[in-house]
DNA sequence: CTGAAAGCGCTTACAG
DNA sequence: CTGAAAGCGCTTACAG
């Protein structure tokens, strides 16, 4: 059996009230008898049970974070963010992969309320009136992390600026004398947002638009891949003499890299190119990206503060995080 | 104030009582009233309190996870296994990220206790005293992933088979033809498996054995290169013969590419490359790497089976999971 | 089929 | 400084 606050009154020779306040820190108890107390619950080795502490509506101190899919690097590093700084501040993380779906999210913010969590962070993937209604019926803090939440619900965000992180690696490109650059979307709600940066660098420099998609979806590797030979097929097939791409994400430029290759072109002597998201892979000699980081751990750090302080009471605003440049020898002065 | 079940009583003109065995699906309840206190707690939004529900000693239906690196792609993966499982049976994952630190793995240990977790997974980097003892104290099954406990620990592990990895990509690189295969060994316990069974198929088959290694770190990428650049440098200077290499990472297959580079050879045509772990890059025509498929997931549903089976009471064995040969290709035939 | 009452392990005014 | 007692929100024998 395991020990109770009982044992150890009993054992040390005072009451429940007394070892509960040695435990809690009260200063109202004499020095040796908390010294005693202490000592006995060392020596029993008595851990108080949470469930029994935090059965009033106390603060239990702990976080729930859903993540969408937690095989995706990207959300592993916010995610540590996250941890990192709520641990910094003694709270603890819950974590529930909800695999993509409303029923998950759902389940998920039921369970949150179970648990008495003091906060959520969450990346829904749709938002539904379900989804938002729930959201709505909970009485505690909540940060939307990596998606914006519509009009009608009122939950702050935190999300990569992509379209300050796109215009600023097309303004890197034109800075290296590239005046026909293409585009290659991205096929998500990212992508959206760096199509639209691209489309608004055209229109202030004075640009061509040269804009090239696929619809093979490029979450994953090998497809990604597919996609990027495929859009890069459309895109030289209709400019010719584009001189540099930027692509929706470092897989698609991946592709565009074998696209290129086999047709006996390579990068970035015959075609320049830069992408957004600086993979793993990205650094490696083969490939040697220009790109943009996108700084998820800091990201994760921020989040977390931005839900301290709501729990403590404060208003908090949205906010967009900057990715970094990451110059290395995919773009060609010309 | 949140509701409890005195406010869902009082709603429903029933006792406490009739609302906990609705609640909790008790068969000695009217149709009528079952229907009507639903619908009450449905229309109210009412949601249990569960630290009120756990304080006696009901299982908790929560697995408490320490994970190392939350970064590292395969603890994302197992983990994501482990949770999918987990759900199925009905179970909560609970993931503490303990940084690598035993400090860490104590206060998490401590959690479980505290919160009364069922069961744990955990990945200890050390075995000291401190750990084994508290592990003793815990009153729950425990399953080590990825770490096997030392012999005085009686506490059953999972893990990949590295030796039989090893050995079968060999057998691989083999059949192929090669008779002149070096290896590059990778400086952690996973590489000491590989490097055995290195050394049992050259004896087995009667090759010469050739292994070189570097002291630079390899288990994250831009430093893993360089640690196959200086090694394949070794391998090759000492026996220039060498027509296949087995690395003990896909990570250091990308160094030795780029040194080959450098000496204007590639891969297959002037040497054959193999690897272990199938990274993201890995598929990338770029590289087309031979290597062993770990099967994380897999794993980390396996765990959860482990887990479970411990739970029930029952004596679990330890297992090796097997990883799957990928052909790509890296290797030629010669 | 229903509900009053005791109990789970802890905390917290309150009295002494 | 110490402890008896009430209470947190729920569950569970037990009586009716």
């Amino acid at each position: 059996m395991r020990l109770t606050i009982k044992d150890i009154a009993y054992e040390a020779n005072v009451s429940v009230s007394t070892v509960s306040k040695c435990l809690n820190g009260y200063s109202d108890v004499s020095e040796e008898t908390k010294k005693h107390v202490i000592e006995t619950v060392r020596k029993m080795d008595y851990v108080p049970n949470n469930f029994a502490r935090y059965i009033s509506n106390r603060p239990t101190c702990t976080i729930g974070l859903t993540v969408p899919d937690i095989k995706d690097p990207y959300f592993a590093q916010s995610t540590f963010g996250i941890e990192t700084r709520l641990k910094e501040y003694g709270y603890q993380l819950f974590l529930g992969n909800v695999n993509r779906s409303e029923a998950g999210i759902l389940a998920f913010i039921r369970k949150a309320r179970e648990m008495r969590f003091d906060g959520l962070v969450i990346t829904p993937d749709s938002w539904s009136d379900d989804v938002k209604n729930a959201l709505r019926a909970l009485e505690i803090p909540v940060i939307s992390i990596r998606r914006r939440p519509p009009e009608d619900c009122d939950i702050p965000f935190i999300d990569v600026d992509h379209y300050a992180g796109a215009y600023s690696i097309l303004e890197y490109i034109y800075s290296c004398g590239h005046r026909n650059i293409g585009h290659i979307t991205l096929p998500n709600e990212a992508g959206i947002y760096r199509l639209e940066a691209y489309k608004s660098f055209c229109k202030d420099k004075h640009l061509e638009e040269r804009v090239a998609s696929s619809d093979i979806p490029a979450s994953i590797l090998p497809s990604a891949v597919n996609n990027g030979i495929e859009a890069a097929g459309k895109l030289f097939s209709e400019w010719p003499d584009t001189t540099a791409v930027f692509c929706g994400s470092d897989f698609i430029c991946a592709g565009v890299i074998e696209y290129l290759a086999m047709e006996g072109k390579s990068v970035p002597d015959d075609v320049s190119l830069a992408g957004v998201g600086n993979n793993d892979f990205s650094s490696l000699s083969a490939f040697n990206l220009t790109t943009i980081e996108m700084n998820r751990y800091e990201m994760g750090l921020q989040t977390a503060d931005m839900l301290m302080e709501a729990i403590s009471g404060n208003r908090v605003e949205s906010r967009l995080c900057s990715g970094t440049l990451v110059v290395r020898g995919s773009v060609a002065r010309i």
